[in-house]
DNA sequence: ACTCCGATTGTT
DNA sequence: ACAATCGGAGTA
């Protein structure tokens, strides 16, 4: 689900203003089993997790560090907390807002924390139903398989070596590690 | 009530 | 390498 995701579209017309990109990276969050997901099963239903264990296509937005937001993909069947998390756009509508709305500052949308500064993707979107505006997913452009990356999450502590981050090779919107903790 | 810390980013 | 910044989750 989350590999299928490259090559989407992502629209957003937030504050009434248009911009959109192409999802050039991703990492799958498999819910009940899956140590690092905000759904596992210590955690249990909690007010926060609530829209993973909704409908699929519906937005799950959570505030990481007291103040980025990240979106994910719920794709999990209702009961079934499975979500995909947007890391990396390549943008190509309204690169003048995101531009203004990311402070000047650059890279744009690579990474989950800038991508939702970029598309004015905040809480007041948690559980949107992402096929009706202000922010829809569309599809976009397959992806040749050999143009697809595949690797750990990152950021995570648990199953950290598990092959779920996706991500199209060179694409500018890709985020990229700083600096990565190498195991003792 | 209190502590710990995170699916990050930007600056030093 | 480290600060910013705060709510979620665990413990008491």
């Amino acid at each position: 689900m989350a590999r299928g995701l490259l090559g989407a579209r992502l629209i957003s017309d937030v504050g009434g203003i248009r911009t959109s990109g192409v999802i050039v990276e991703t990492e799958a969050y498999e819910g009940l089993d899956d140590p690092a997901s905000h759904a596992a099963t210590r955690v249990g239903r909690t007010r926060r997790n609530r829209a993973m264990f909704g409908p699929p296509g519906r937005a799950y937005v959570y505030r990481i560090y007291g103040m980025h937001w990240c979106v994910n993909v719920v794709t999990g069947r209702e009961g079934d907390p499975q979500a995909v998390l947007l890391r990396g756009l390549d943008p190509l509508e309204g690169l003048e807002a995101m531009a203004h709305r990311r402070g000047g500052r650059t890279p744009l949308a690579a990474g989950p924390g800038r991508l939702c500064q970029a598309l004015g993707i905040t809480g007041a979107l948690y559980g949107h139903d992402l096929r009706r505006p202000p922010l829809r997913l569309e599809p976009g452009w397959a992806v040749e398989r050999v143009r697809i990356g595949v690797g750990g999450r990152i950021g995570v502590r648990a199953a950290a070596d598990r092959p779920l981050r996706f991500y199209v090779q060179g694409a500018p919107g890709v985020s990229r590690v700083l600096s990565r903790r190498e195991p003792p």
